[in-house]
DNA sequence: GCCAACGTTGGC
DNA sequence: GCCAACGTTGGC
């Protein structure tokens, strides 16, 4: 088991929109890039991950679990492509800002500072639990 | 809106 | 297989 973070753009797919998506969760779909579907492909069922409002907040303000294994995105023919499905798990009581991240030391070699572009991200689990500490959950979802 | 960083494409 | 041109991402 793993954690992640995905990033997105909140006005094409924002964290109310997962959130509405409730238990049948959405297809991270879209996905051009090879290390991003890596990413992807090594995730498990119940892995979780940080939600990312990149652009325009350039927050985290949520967590997600993975609830569907790679598949083909349905969003392209080409057959290179793939993603999993997440669905919402909990809000960050307080987002994480990335200046929240840039300025905390135990973070320096965080993905999403050190792979600015990647739009799927693994994240250690000591990142996990600094950020869910500074996002003010007191008792952290983890996953073994 | 700009532009730096960086991933991808395509000519050779 | 190299690398210049090009396109995209995402912080500012």
């Amino acid at each position: 088991m793993a954690y992640w973070l995905f990033k997105s753009e909140p006005f094409k797919w924002s964290w109310q929109m997962q959130k509405d998506q409730g238990e049948a969760g959405e297809e991270w779909d879209g996905v051009r890039n090879y290390q991003a579907r890596n990413n992807m492909r090594a995730m498990e069922i119940g892995d979780l991950g940080f939600f990312y409002h990149s652009n325009k907040g350039k927050e985290v303000v949520g967590i997600v679990a993975v609830s569907a294994l790679a598949h083909p995105d349905s969003t392209t023919d080409d057959e290179r492509w793939e993603c999993v499905d997440i669905k919402a798990v909990a809000d960050m009581p307080e987002p994480v800002t990335l200046a929240d991240v840039k300025a905390n030391e135990k973070l320096a070699d965080m993905a999403l500072v050190t792979s600015m572009r990647l739009s799927v991200q693994p994240v250690k689990k000591d990142e996990w639990l600094e950020v869910c500490r500074m996002g003010g959950l007191s008792d952290p979802p983890t996953n073994g």
